[in-house]
DNA sequence: GAATCGATGGTCT
DNA sequence: GACCATCGATTCT
């Protein structure tokens, strides 16, 4: 399993979104590494996409997007819940892709003990919950998941799943155009 | 199983 | 001062 390069991500964000799928999220924390394989995402797009934070320029928050590709971008939503973000497109473009849910495959301990929940479905199968599963926090905005030393990183997988496109989660007016990619076997989809 | 609703704070106009 | 890229508890069917 090699780690994912810059070049991964320097590409169409919806090709990254898809791509993103089947592959390995890690994340090292006080020694131990939490990791899970990803199985759902968005992408959102430049200043042309309604429902991007892009939408209105370089904004203090957005102004990541237009970074190099492969840093991490997290936002606060309804301000009890922070949202993991990849950057993608060549630095300039703006572009990133939310990371909805994965299966968790390593540190189950440390994700339950966070999670506080018995059942191991509701561990990570939300935007949300992926965050608090693995303590991904607002201090994390701005790393670099490409760098050599980087606690936050991402693995190729070995198995591309079959893909569903939909339109994407809780975007009020959202494009015609599906930017929701789903491994449509996965019991770890969010609801 | 589906629908409803409150919590809570960073960010932008 | 309003708006959210959500979650979980509660209240129904």
């Amino acid at each position: 399993m090699t780690k994912l390069q810059r070049s991964f991500f320097a590409r169409d964000t919806r090709r990254v979104a898809r791509d993103l799928l089947g592959c390995r999220l890690a994340y090292d924390v006080d020694g131990t590494r939490l990791a899970g394989r990803i199985v759902e995402t968005e992408a959102y797009l430049g200043p042309e996409d309604p429902a991007s934070h892009a939408r209105h320029g370089p904004t203090d928050r957005a102004r990541i997007m237009w970074d190099r590709p492969g840093m991490v971008y997290v936002y606060r939503i309804y301000g009890i819940h922070d949202m993991l973000n990849l950057v993608t497109e060549a630095k300039g473009q703006a572009g990133a892709v939310l990371v909805r849910a994965v299966e968790p495959l390593e540190g189950l301990e440390e994700m339950r003990a966070r999670r506080g929940v018995e059942d191991d479905r509701s561990l990570t199968d939300g935007p949300g919950k992926v965050c608090q599963a693995f303590g991904v926090t607002l201090d994390d905005r701005g790393l670099d998941a490409t760098a050599d030393d980087a606690p936050l990183f991402v693995q190729d997988g070995d198995d591309p799943p079959a893909v569903e496109a939909t339109g994407r989660i809780g975007v009020v007016e959202d494009v015609a155009e599906p930017r929701r990619f789903v491994d449509a076997a996965s019991p770890w989809r969010s609801r």
